[in-house]
DNA sequence: GCCGATATTGAGACTGAGTTTCAATCCTTG
DNA sequence: CAAGGATTGAAACTCAGTCTCAATATCGGC
């Protein structure tokens, strides 16, 4: 549906964000909880929290953006301090993962109360990925800034997508079994964070400092092989009718 | 928002999937691409395809899955294929990447359209974002398969998240200047997929090996070759050396 | 070919999200 | 206090999505 202004719907509301606007999400997440998520309609929450309907898709938007609300803030911050980051690119998206992941531990309350709506709701759990892709993207224009080259590009892509899979694969863990402290998740991200710069974090530097990486977009040969049990001589077989039948192929 | 059932939005229609369901998509695709989205109401497409907006709602759930149809097929068939494949983890994940990619190349009108709604829409965006997670998803648990230990298990969803980056670059490099034919994108997904691969899938192996071996289905081969100036014999020089090293590499 | 059981379709009413318009009520600032 | 703009509320409207019920296919059995 999603009939309202796109900007409306994920940004257009007024900067100054009224100080109630708390009490409104408080109120809204009362009545999901006690009433489920589709059950409570926009009149309900509007009187709940003292304000009309009007102002309610106003400030928000649309009604998941009433659950979502302070997570969209959390994306702007994160941008923020992206751009305005003098670190090292992936200390940087590094730094961000766990300032998200601080996001939902400092108020597990409001954190765990939204994931029981999330994933009970196919439209909300949508949502949430989208904002994770949010994240993503942020990351990945933050990784290649600068660059243009595709392979350093591909690199980037990829190591945020990397690093967001790293931060989703701890939170949801923690989501699933809450009561582990703010501290012990965050090092659970630290291990997992390490796991991702170890095994990628060398390719994006060494696509991104421009000479080391073999393809070049023409001119280079590449060969992948994965043995899983044949000869060799097997292997080069296949490659020779590879070869013989001209062009790029999967035989196998 | 999404107010139908979760299960009747995403799947519930019937299996027999009646003949004229691709011109009712087609009648929808041209009034979207002729009006926009929004601006066409399922009233519209229900008389445009001689249907009832009632049976418009009992075959697609919603009007992106009017857009999506297709899609979500796409989907349940890369799901079924990986369950009943015999391959090894790994390949059989870039093998459905692959398939995925040519889902979209082997229509590339209708692709193509999508695209420009899905661009110009936010709602529409998520949307496609939701799908690609559930590519992702469906990865992450092929690749996991018969392990519960937390290291193998934050490998898959990595690898597969860097799998479905790789994807989506390669694919919206191609939407973004079409005109290229599906070879020549095949081709960039092949090389993106073994960046991803070659960084990747040893770190998968070594941390699923650390109980049960992945027990690759013996005997599968996979040797993909892409000449792009070289000389047989040289690329065939180049295999000999890998094979002699032993694993999956990448030489240049 | 006919008939009853079962899907499949269509029509129409209904709910609720999201938009729009306009009037009322604040704040401002002079 | 008065004129300016901004914030709110009320109400009507559109349209997606659901539900119910009647009409019509469809199909197996006779």
């Amino acid at each position: 549906m999603q009939r309202h202004t796109d900007t409306a719907a994920r940004r257009g509301r007024d900067t100054a964000r009224p100080a109630h606007s708390r009490g409104v999400v408080g109120a809204a997440l009362r009545l999901f909880a006690e009433h489920g998520f589709e059950a409570t309609t926009m009149d309900d929450i509007a009187v709940a929290a003292g304000v009309s309907r009007s102002t309610l898709f106003r400030r928000f938007g649309s009604k998941d953006d009433v659950l979502f609300a302070d997570q969209d803030e959390l994306v702007e911050e994160i941008g923020a301090l992206l751009t305005e980051s003098g670190e090292e690119p992936v200390a940087a998206v590094c730094a961000a993962a766990r300032m998200v992941l601080r996001g939902y531990t400092t108020d597990p309350d409001v954190a765990l109360a939204r994931y029981q709506l999330v994933r009970a709701h196919t439209g909300l759990r949508d949502r949430e990925i989208a904002m994770s892709a949010r994240y993503q993207a942020l990351f990945t224009q933050h990784l290649s800034r600068g660059h243009t080259d595709a392979r350093t590009l591909l690199a980037a892509e990829v190591l945020a997508a990397a690093v967001i899979a790293a931060h989703n694969h701890v939170l949801r863990g923690w989501l699933r079994t809450p009561g582990e402290t703010g501290a012990a998740v965050a090092q659970r991200l630290e291990e997992a964070l390490s796991f991702v710069t170890e095994e990628l974090a060398g390719s994006l530097r060494a696509a991104a400092s421009g000479r080391s990486r073999p393809s070049g977009p023409e001119g280079a040969v590449l060969v992948a092989v994965y043995p899983a049990g044949a000869s060799g001589g097997e292997v080069l077989a296949k490659v020779r009718a590879a070869l013989e039948a001209g062009g790029p192929q999967q035989l196998q």
